[in-house]
DNA sequence: GTTTTGCGTTAACAATTTGATAATATTATA
DNA sequence: TATAATATTATCAAATTGTTAACGCAAAAC
C-alpha cells in the first residue's frame, strides 16, 4: 500500500532523478549527498570542475549542483562548457555560492543556471529547491496553461483568448508561454534569451522587444509589463 | 498595473491560511470545517466539482481538500483542471478518499496532489497533515520578504504595502530590498554603494540620499531611518 | 523551378525612464 | 550657534525600451 507517501518522495522515486554535486569541500559534499539520498535521489559527486564535467558525461544527471568557487575550472566555467553541449541543454543547474553577491548571480543566470543556493547550505532549503525544480520540469513542458480567459496549449501550439484563436509564430509562442508559465515573475532578458533562443544563439537586444511587441499586438490585451532595466513579466 | 492576484496573496499572508473543502457529504464538510476554523484557518466550502473550481478562483485558497468521488466533476478532474492554471500551480491539494485504493491514489499523485486523507476522517490526522503541509510550503517560499504590511518580492520585482502595489525603479528597489533584508541593521554608506552600485562604480555621496528620498516618498511610510554620520537602517 | 509567403532578425530612430549631480535648504549635534 | 551631514529640488545626460521598416532566408505554394 502506497498511502501517505508524500508527493516529492514518490516523484523522485518514480522517476529516479539523478543529481551530480560538485564541490571542493568534502563536508558540504557529504551533507548534501546525505540529504538527497534520503529523498531517494541518485547521487554522484565531483571534487572540482574538470571532474564535474567528466561525471556529467558519464552519469548523465538530471540536475547538477555546482560550487562556484572550485580549484581548476570554477562553477560558471563548467556551466558554460556544459551548456554548449546539446546533451546538457535542458539539464537543471544550481549554483552553490558563499556570497549573496548579486553580480555573481547575474553572471550565473547569464550562463544558464536555474537557481542559486547560498552557503551555508540549509538542507531544508536545498531539498525544497530541488523538489521545486523537478516539479516544475515535469510539469512545464507538458499540458496546457489556462490563465483567466487566455488558453495556451503547448502541445497543439495554440493560443486562444475568450474562445478566439490567436495565431502566433514559434518564437512569439514560446515567449508568451514562458512569461505566462509564472505570472507575475519578472523574467530577465538573459533568462528569456536562454529559454526561448537557447544559450548558444546570440541575438541583439532589440529582438526581444520586437517579439514582445508582436505578441502584445496579436493578443490585443495589456498583459505583458515591462520592468525597465530588468525584464518583462506577464500579468493578466 | 495593480494586480488582483498579488493583493489576494498578501491578504492570505496577513489573515492566516485559507482552505477550501469540497465534498458532497454535508456531514463531512461540517466536521472538517469545524476543526479547521478552530485552528484559525479561513475556510470555504463547495458541494461538487464545478463549485470547487469556482470557489477556488474566487477564494484563492492556499490549500484545497477534494473529495475524490463527487457528483459532476470528480476530485481528480478538478485537480487536473486547477493544475493547468499557473495561479494554482503551487496550491496545496489534498484528496479525501473513502477507499484505500492504490490505483486511485496513484492517479491522484499523477495529477499533482500533495497528500491523501482516507475517510473516515480523524480530526487529529487531518490537522497534523494540514499543518505539516503548510510548514513545508512556508519553507519553500523563496525570495519574498514580508515585513508587517510591506511585501518585497524579489522574483516579481514588486513592492506592495497593504495590498497596494508600489512601482520602484531598479536602484530604488535594490536599495529597499537591501535595507529591508536585515531590519534594524544600520547599513554604512559604503556597504550600500558596494551592494547596490557595485564596487567598481563610483558615484557621489548625494546619490544615495536622493534614492533614499525617492523610496521614502514612494512608500509613503516612515520606515527608513537616517543614522547621521553612519548610514541608514530599515525599521517598520 | 520559380514565385510567394511568412518568420526571425536587425537597423534606425523616437519615446521614455532612469540615475547622477549641482545647487540650495534643512536638520542634527557638538 | 556653528558646522557637518543629510534632505530636497530641478535639471540633464545616459541608458533602456518602443516602433517601424526593411532584409535574408527557408518553407510552402504554384
Amino acid at each position: 500500500m502506497i498511502s501517505w507517501v508524500n508527493f516529492a518522495q514518490l516523484l523522485s522515486y518514480e522517476y529516479g532523478q539523478k543529481i551530480l554535486i560538485a564541490d571542493d569541500e568534502p563536508d558540504i559534499l557529504e551533507i548534501i549527498q546525505y540529504n538527497l539520498l534520503n529523498e531517494n535521489y541518485e547521487v554522484a559527486t565531483a571534487k572540482n570542475g574538470d571532474e564535474a564535467i567528466e561525471q556529467a558525461k558519464r552519469f548523465n544527471p538530471d540536475l547538477i549542483m555546482l560550487d562556484i568557487m572550485m580549484p581548476g575550472k570554477n562553477g560558471i566555467e563548467v556551466c558554460n562548457i556544459l551548456r554548449m553541449q546539446p546533451a546538457f541543454k535542458d539539464t537543471l543547474i544550481i549554483f552553490l555560492t558563499a556570497l549573496s553577491d548579486e553580480g555573481t548571480e547575474v553572471k550565473g543566470l547569464e550562463s544558464g543556471a536555474d537557481d542559486f543556493i547560498t552557503k551555508p547550505v540549509s538542507p531544508k532549503v536545498l531539498l525544497s529547491k530541488v523538489n521545486a525544480l523537478f516539479r516544475r520540469l515535469n510539469k512545464e513542458d507538458t499540458g496546457s496553461l489556462l490563465i483567466g480567459d487566455l488558453k495556451i496549449d503547448r502541445e497543439k501550439f495554440m493560443v486562444s483568448y475568450q474562445g478566439q484563436d490567436i495565431i502566433l509564430a514559434r518564437k512569439e509562442f514560446e515567449l508568451l508561454a514562458l512569461l505566462a508559465s509564472k505570472p507575475g515573475k519578472v523574467f530577465l532578458r538573459n533568462e528569456i534569451l536562454n529559454q526561448v533562443w537557447g544559450s548558444e544563439v546570440i541575438v541583439g537586444d532589440r529582438t526581444i522587444d520586437v517579439h514582445i511587441r508582436k505578441v502584445r499586438q496579436k493578443l490585443g490585451i495589456d498583459c505583458i509589463t515591462t520592468v525597465k532595466g530588468v525584464g518583462y513579466k506577464f500579468d493578466l
